[in-house]
DNA sequence: ATAGGGTTAG
């Protein structure tokens, strides 16, 4: 019985199936031109129903192209219509995401039938509007259990789980669909549990239903449950097959993938595709290839995965002759093109494809604005954000996280809060995806009073949140305010982990707690069951380190349980610079150049200071030594943010339009510093440039520049925002202090450390960086 | 023309 119920299913979705490969693959589809031909030949003859069914079959031909114009087109000259062509337009409006267009069709079409009612609600559903659909099946004079069948599964895709079940209780008839339905409510929840008790309660379920069961199975990852659902399947038809083979290839089981492949006796494109894509995700190209060539037929879907195969491995050579061979290619094939060159740092090239494509979508969008972002091209990565919505396309809440962390990246807070403001708009800011994105970016533009206040607004605020906030105010130095968020934390049930407490231990090190900050990492395994990370134990040698007790700072790390590394040491030269320990500072220095020869700073950071101690036989050996190993000093460059336009500074930069009056007002401070007692430290540059020559260079270090343009161009009373990609100068830090008192105004400075809040003369950070 | 399962891109 349940062997013939499954054969009778299989034969219907063999039917199906057929329709769902039509519409991946365009070649199947009749031309244009006979299409055409028909129109004509119908036109003389008296207008029967055989003659409507062609047109409505013309309509869904070219909706499923998602060609909607020439549709409405043959709509329109249709010399009768049924409620069947009404259907299929509305039907294919929906298909388009195009529920505006449906819906006023839907209400001026003159008479509704049951199944008009029913598209517009599995419209609703694909489209992920549950409460449209609801209202639509509220409304409707009578259902069927297509309907309901819809608006099970509606609350199904959407995660609301009580009310599916609800719904299912409340049918008035039940087929093998409903079922079917309420067990996918389960699966797609993730909620296998409840499934498989749903699934044991019952006898008859159908293949689909058993597909269903084993395809939640793979999702989890839960392969030998997959594969037992798989071995106890009555009928095996080839998407059971396809299941378990994926399955197997999304674990990278390739060999036993390959296995069952071979043993399949349904192979189809699903199958192949699944093949060369797993193949492709195991680095096997080259076997992905072979495969790729013995396809029996091939669709959009097996190019793009074979592309996608090249593109992982850099190969976009191999990827572009393929895109040219490719007979018909799809928004996909473009999309997989361009996050391939973007990948490839060949950013030129992505954008040469991205302004080719003849229709763009949200991943287009994102996969360029990624690759600009991720290049280092901040800026374009943000012009195309606002495009983007210049466009009208719809902003989706991980284009604005994406968009965000740009902005974070850069510290373009002018453009940061304009998102914060569409964001509003658009009514995304509360949930704490969205959330997090938006006070980091406030967090690592500067903006730490707007972070506070969008803290305050995450309604779910998660660990990540508090996290961010905690460390936030530890990086503009505001210890304290980090404590106390911590506190709260603690009061509001959020067991802290490892995160929180690098965040916390660098708080009580800005606000020079130590004592506090000792008792916190002693006691954090205790009381959270957290054990010290070598984070940890560098935010410890930087506490010690800042109070000038270096002994018990080597203590620490002589006794730390694992290999310090090189950013434990830094924080050991960072202090021994600071309270002029030059022999603990050489030690540190020396043991990180074995770690990491190519890091340029430490050259610099010890040749610094063995100029401040006037050792300038070792600040030439260090030259030297920068010149034998290779490595190159990153150019120092400074930027801010004028409205909403970035202005990069790099040393003695001749490139900006305002260079003159940047010069000259630079002069004019230079001149009030020195009356109020500034001495620009020429010590700090080789000694082997002439005396003028160095206070010249030191003069117009890009973050002076960028901060003397601020002050030009930013209206008093408003702060001014530098960023620098290195840390700040120990000259500069000093100059900038002056500068903000002779000036009366707030500077913020972000090197690549920490925050620097310039008042009145002083630092936020108490001159220890 | 409407309801359920499998392959590609961010």
């Amino acid at each position: 019985m349940l062997k013939l119920k499954a054969m009778r299913g299989r034969y219907r979705w063999r039917q199906l199936h057929s329709i769902k490969e039509l519409r991946t693959n365009p070649n199947s589809y009749p031309s244009k031109k006979t299409l055409t031909q028909r129109r004509h030949n119908d036109k003389p003859r008296p207008v029967g129903d055989s003659d409507i069914k062609q047109w409505n079959m013309v309509i869904s031909y070219y909706m499923r192209n998602s060609q909607l114009d020439s549709a409405l087109h043959f709509f329109n000259l249709m010399p009768r219509r049924s409620s069947v062509s009404y259907n299929a337009m509305i039907s294919g409006y929906l298909m388009n995401g195009r529920f505006d267009l449906a819906r006023n069709l839907f209400d001026e079409m003159p008479e509704r039938d049951l199944v008009s009612w029913n598209v517009m609600i599995s419209g609703c559903v694909r489209n992920n509007n549950v409460a449209a659909a609801r209202e639509l099946f509220e409304e409707m004079p009578e259902r069927d259990v297509v309907s309901w069948n819809a608006m099970l599964s509606g609350y199904a895709q959407n995660g609301c789980i009580d009310e599916a079940r609800k719904i299912f209780d409340r049918m008035p008839c039940k087929n093998s669909i409903s079922w079917n339905a309420l067990l996918a409510t389960y699966v797609q929840n993730g909620r296998m549990e409840e499934a498989c008790r749903l699934f044991e309660s019952k006898l008859d379920w159908d293949l689909v239903s058993w597909n269903c069961l084993m395809g939640g199975f793979v999702k989890k990852k839960m392969l030998v449950d997959a594969r037992r659902v798989f071995d106890r399947i009555p009928f095996r038809d080839k998407i059971s097959w396809n299941t378990i083979i994926t399955g197997y290839v999304q674990n990278g089981e390739i060999e036993e993938a390959r296995r069952l492949f071979n043993e399949s006796p349904v192979r189809d494109v699903f199958t192949w595709t699944a093949m060369v894509s797993g193949f492709v995700q195991n680095g096997l190209v080259d076997e992905a290839r072979e495969t790729f060539e013995q396809m029996p037929q091939k669709n959009a879907v097996s190019w793009n995965a074979m592309i996608a195969g090249y593109v992982q491995c850099k190969r976009m050579d191999m990827a572009r002759k393929l895109f040219d061979k490719m007979p018909f290619r799809d928004i996909t094939t473009w999309n997989t093109m361009i996050t391939g060159y973007a990948q490839s740092g060949e950013i030129a090239h992505a954008r040469d494809f991205f302004d080719r494509m003849p229709r763009r979508d949200p991943v287009s969008w994102a996969a360029m604005i990624a690759g600009y972002a991720q290049s280092g091209y901040s800026e374009e990565a943000l012009r195309l954000f606002v495009d983007m919505k210049r466009d009208g396309e719809r902003l989706n809440r991980s284009s604005f996280a994406c968009a965000l962390s740009t902005c974070a990246h850069i510290a373009a807070l002018e453009l940061g809060m304009q998102l914060h403001g569409w964001l509003v708009k658009a009514g995304y800011e509360s949930g704490s995806f969205v959330g997090n994105a938006l006070l980091l970016m406030y967090c690592k533009c500067g903006g730490i009073e707007e972070a506070c206040s969008a803290f305050e607004e995450i309604m779910e605020k998660d660990i990540v949140s508090w996290n961010t906030m905690i460390a936030g105010y530890a990086r503009h130095g505001f210890g304290k305010e980090a404590l106390k968020i911590f506190e709260s934390m603690k009061a509001a049930g959020v067991k802290p982990n490892d995160t929180t407490m690098v965040g916390v231990l660098s708080a009580c090190s800005h606000a020079g707690l130590v004592d506090r900050g000792m008792e916190y990492f002693y006691s954090m395994n205790q009381d959270y069951g957290i054990t010290a990370n070598s984070r940890h134990y560098t935010c410890m040698v930087d506490l010690l380190g800042r109070a000038g007790r270096l002994d018990e700072a080597q203590k620490l790390i002589r006794n730390m349980p694992f290999e310090p590394d090189a950013a434990t040491w830094g924080a050991l030269l960072g202090a021994s610079r600071i309270h002029g320990n030059t022999k603990l500072a050489e030690m540190a220095a020396e043991l990180i150049f074995e770690m990491e020869p190519e890091n340029a700073g430490m050259y610099v950071l010890l040749s610094n200071l063995y100029a401040a101690s006037g050792r300038w036989a070792d600040v030439s050996k260090m030259r030297l030594k920068m010149r034998d190993t290779g490595v190159k000093k990153v150019p120092g460059c400074s930027w801010l943010e004028v409205q909403n336009k970035i202005h990069t500074f790099s040393v003695g930069d001749s490139c900006h339009p305002d260079r003159d009056k940047i010069y000259a007002y630079l002069e004019e401070l230079d001149l009030k510093m020195k009356r109020e007692g500034y001495m620009s430290s020429i010590k700090l540059i080789l000694h082997d440039v002439d005396e003028e020559e160095k206070e010249h260079m030191l003069k117009y270090h890009s973050e002076k520049l960028a901060v003397a343009y601020g002050i030009l161009s930013i209206p008093a009373g408003r702060p001014i925002r530098v960023m620098k990609n290195l840390r700040v100068c120990e000259d500069c830090h000093n100059a900038i202090k002056y500068i903000s008192k002779i000036v009366g105004r707030l500077i913020i400075l972000r090197d690549s450390n920490r925050f620097h809040h310039f008042r009145e003369g002083s630092c936020s950070c108490g001159d220890y960086w």
